[in-house]
DNA sequence: GCGGACTGCTTACCT
DNA sequence: ACAGGTAAGCAGTCCGCG
């Protein structure tokens, strides 16, 4: 008897030629990606309401050549709440149900369950779980947790989802060491200012650098020589023929079962292939190009551009730390190491510099998803448990897909029908409130108008994760929602003008709250108190991960591109969260409490006593069963008439911005550094007393960067706005925004090209605007950043009563304060 | 022909 | 391809102005 145990399914495809789905397995202890062919029957198939009579006399769909049979099925229809009958088309190929013109789901006019991508079809109804372990016995797919599973201490919480005690299993199962590596590649610049085109692949590759977390780093440079160096850290090998370089490194990547780049789908294993195919390179090609990505053929692939550029990534895993979706950036904000700054073109670098610089990228990349004891490897391993998705789509998709994929398989395994998205929004697209943005579907939260002014000891209350608890509490789903029965057409809290349903539990509200039950009640208590610290620190993973899906649950039931989109549902989450909110305001303030000021979920009290706090949260626990916390305690606030604008200092000396020009990412640097000194001068401010010296010496204080403005003493660095282009330069056909027309002068005058997602540096001066690294410290418009200077203090001089002269035309320095 | 009032576009932020 | 609400600055347009 054969037997290889505990490899963990991470990925499945459609083969093809061999008409099956092959699974890939990790296998840790020989740190080896298996291939593994299913032998197990199962088809592509869909279903239909029409009866067979209909179907048996259709000869296009008799006649396909992908035809297998019919048979018949029932299905529970959740949005009829009752149980229906299906003829069960099933075809020979996946291509046969869908993605031609001519497949089975264009020929049968009324089709279910056709446009479910095949290789996740067959992993709902079979069962598969990626990210479990598995055996191989004689030949034979077996599941099989491993035993070293860890333990639990405490008691799962009651919940009415089935699937929580299996969701728990798969989630506490161990995340094995996998073997990988990070890649980076250089090509030589077609010119210069000039990026390589990764389709064509027409200039050489001169430097390939490889990270891995086994062996040693080696950098491959094209040079005039062959010969092998070691520098220390890593390998530097000396390569003179392009084509013997690419050959190594293609055997290099097969020796990996994970391969990281940042940007590889679009650029460096896009480049390899294309350019290995283009110089017809010897010997087996590892890499396989997809439609807009490169897999691996004998692994995964992990394209941490997409990864980082995922919202839910950047927000909720990394609570927002980077802004801007660069290796440099991420690199800088998440592991501390940006990248080489070069001085002149990579195509001017000697090969040890070349090396040098491409090598860093490659560890950067490492370190992104090495960092932290793995921590993204592993939170994209149990996105892959709780969505049920192989990795590449976990890599490849948003939270969108992973919720999606997660339902899809609920339903399979609980035989119900899955909707069209025209199914649910024939009886779930009625809304009612109207937005205030233009072009928005549905109101949203309420904004309290601030009360400008100072206020000493403030507490900010704020209910915790509002949206899902109402999801979770009012029993929201798409079916629920303005459900079929008559009688429950006076169920309608807060009286929404949509109903809800009495008789059935929802879907996504079951879920939902099953996951918020399992993060609060179990993961989140034993990520404090498990004894064993790698295990408190994966259950601290396991919950953040879980918080992911929680998150988003609100989101995506408004999101047109959502699967079970149901704009009733999510605008019903509204109006019952502006119920809740504007309830806890008038209660608030019938208590006698001041209210200063207040956004959604949350409400800022003024010096409010702590029984009449208490009363608060005992109010709204007992009404709503939503839990309100103390969020924070400011010894004292900032408020203009602005919404979403303030400060708050704490206790201990902490200061939080909210919202101010001061701290946003595109204010000139000078203006910022004046702003933050200006800040850490009140944020010592303990009562009303102090405010008249630091006032004064903000005064001094600004006055000195005034000084150093008018004497142009500052770099242009210094005072260049930094604007992100988020669409190509030509994309902007209604107006020219000032940083497009910055982008417009690089490209016209140095020949280079700014790309969407590119920032863009650039300064005011007499006669517009002009790229940093175009203008001259002598062209600057000193009124221009005087103003922008006063408009930046100003939100929080303001509402404190100290004024700031508007400059003159004299522009003399005491004409500024 | 010029400037103020206005609208719309764009970006960056808040919850 | 998760949501809506807000601030701010600029671009472009309309309209009045002997």
């Amino acid at each position: 008897m054969s037997v290889r145990r505990n490899l963990m399914l991470v990925s499945a495809s459609y083969d093809g030629e061999a008409r099956r789905i092959v699974l890939k397995l990790y296998d840790p202890e020989t740190q080896e990606i298996i291939l593994f062919p299913s032998s197990e029957n199962h088809q592509p198939y869909l279903l239909t309401d029409l009866s067979m009579e209909e179907l048996m006399n259709n000869p296009q769909l008799v006649g396909h050549h992908g035809f297998d049979r019919i048979e018949e099925v029932k299905k529970y229809d959740l949005l009829d709440d009752r149980e229906k009958v299906f003829r069960k088309i099933i075809a020979k190929d996946p291509l046969s149900i869908g993605g031609t013109a001519t497949s089975i789901r264009e020929i049968v006019s009324r089709a279910w369950e056709a446009d479910i991508h095949y290789v996740w079809c067959y992993i709902y109804d079979t069962g598969k779980k990626p990210g479990l372990y598995y055996s191989i016995v004689d030949g034979r797919l077996v599941e099989q947790p491993v035993e070293a599973a860890l333990e639990d201490t405490l008691k799962l919480p009651v919940s009415n989802y089935l699937e929580i005690k299996e969701l728990v299993d798969t989630l506490n199962q161990p995340i094995p060491f996998v073997k990988l590596s990070s890649i980076d590649i250089e090509v030589k610049p077609p010119g210069p200012n000039h990026v390589p085109d990764a389709n064509k692949a027409e200039d050489p590759v001169i430097a390939v650098a490889f990270k891995p977390n086994t062996g040693a780093p080696k950098v491959y440079v094209l040079d005039g020589f062959d010969g092998e160096e070691d520098d220390g850290v890593k390998k530097i090998i000396h390569v003179s023929d392009e084509k013997r370089l690419l050959s190594e490194v293609l055997k290099e990547i097969r020796k990996y079962p994970v391969i990281v780049t940042f940007n590889g789908d679009k650029f460096d294993l896009l480049y390899l292939y294309n350019r290995a195919s283009r110089l017809s390179v010897e010997g087996k090609m590892p890499l396989e190009k997809g439609r807009d990505y490169v897999d691996l053929v004998y692994g995964v692939h992990i394209d941490l551009y997409r990864v980082f550029f995922n919202k839910s990534i950047q927000n909720y895993a990394y609570g927002g730390v980077y802004k801007e979706a660069t290796l440099d950036a991420i690199g800088k904000a998440l592991v501390g190491k940006g990248k080489i700054a070069l001085e002149e073109d990579i195509g001017m670098l000697k090969p040890r510099e070349l090396a040098e610089y491409c090598f860093r990228d490659a560890e950067i990349t490492f370190d992104l998803i090495a960092n932290k004891n793995y921590l993204l490897l592993k939170l994209l391993v149990l996105f892959m448990r709780i969505s049920r998705l192989p990795l590449e789509d976990v890599v490849r998709h948003g939270v969108s897909t992973w919720i999606k994929s997660m339902l899809l398989s609920i339903h399979r395994r609980n035989n119900y029908l899955i909707p069209r998205q025209e199914d649910i929004l024939q009886f779930k697209s009625a809304k009612v409130s109207e937005a205030i943005i233009k072009g928005k579907k549905y109101r949203g939260a309420i904004v309290l108008e601030p009360k400008p002014g100072l206020y000493f000891n403030l507490i900010v209350l704020d209910f915790a994760s509002l949206y899902p608890s109402i999801i979770m509490n009012f029993n929201i789903s798409y079916e629920t929602v303005r459900c079929g029965h008559d009688e429950c057409r006076s169920n309608a809290p807060m009286n929404s003008p949509h109903w809800i349903c009495r008789k059935r539990k929802g879907i996504e509200s079951s879920v939902i709250g099953a996951l918020r039950e399992l993060r609060v009640k179990y993961y989140q208590p034993l990520a404090k108190k498990t004894r064993d610290e790698e295990k408190r620190s994966f259950y601290d993973v396991v919950q953040r991960a879980i918080k992911v899906f929680i998150n988003a649950s609100y989101g995506v039931m408004g999101a047109d591109s959502f699967h079970f989109y149901a704009p009733c549902a999510a605008e019903t989450v509204t109006w019952i969260g502006r119920g809740i909110f504007t309830e806890l305001v008038e209660t608030a303030k019938a208590l006698g409490i001041e209210v200063v000021y207040g956004d959604t979920d949350s409400i800022f009290l003024r010096n409010p006593k702590p029984e009449e706090v208490e009363k608060l949260i005992e109010l709204v626990r007992n009404k709503y069963s939503i839990e309100l916390n103390i969020d924070k305690v400011y010894r004292y606030g900032v408020f203009s008439q602005r919404k979403k604008n303030y400060l708050g200092v704490t206790e201990d000396g902490n200061v939080d911005i909210k919202g101010l020009v001061g701290k946003k990412s595109s204010t000139p640097k000078f203006v910022k550094q004046a702003f933050h000194d200006m800040i850490s001068i009140l944020s010592k401010v303990r009562n009303e007393e102090e405010f008249n010296s630091a006032v004064a010496s903000i005064k001094r204080m600004m006055n000195d960067y005034v000084e150093k403005l008018m004497n142009r003493q500052l770099s242009l660095e210094e005072l260049a706005f930094d604007v992100m282009l988020s669409k190509p330069v030509d994309n902007y056909d209604k107006n020219t925004p000032q940083h497009v027309k910055a982008a417009k002068q690089l490209e016209r005058e140095l020949g280079v090209k700014a790309r969407a997602g590119d920032i863009i540096s650039y300064v005011k001066v007499k006669t517009g605007v002009k790229p940093v690294r175009m203008a001259r410290i002598e062209e600057i418009d000193l009124e221009k950043y005087l103003s922008v200077m006063k408009a930046t203090f100003e939100q929080v001089l303001d509402p404190l009563g100290i004024e700031i002269e508007p400059p003159r035309r004299s522009l003399k320095l005491k004409d500024f304060m």
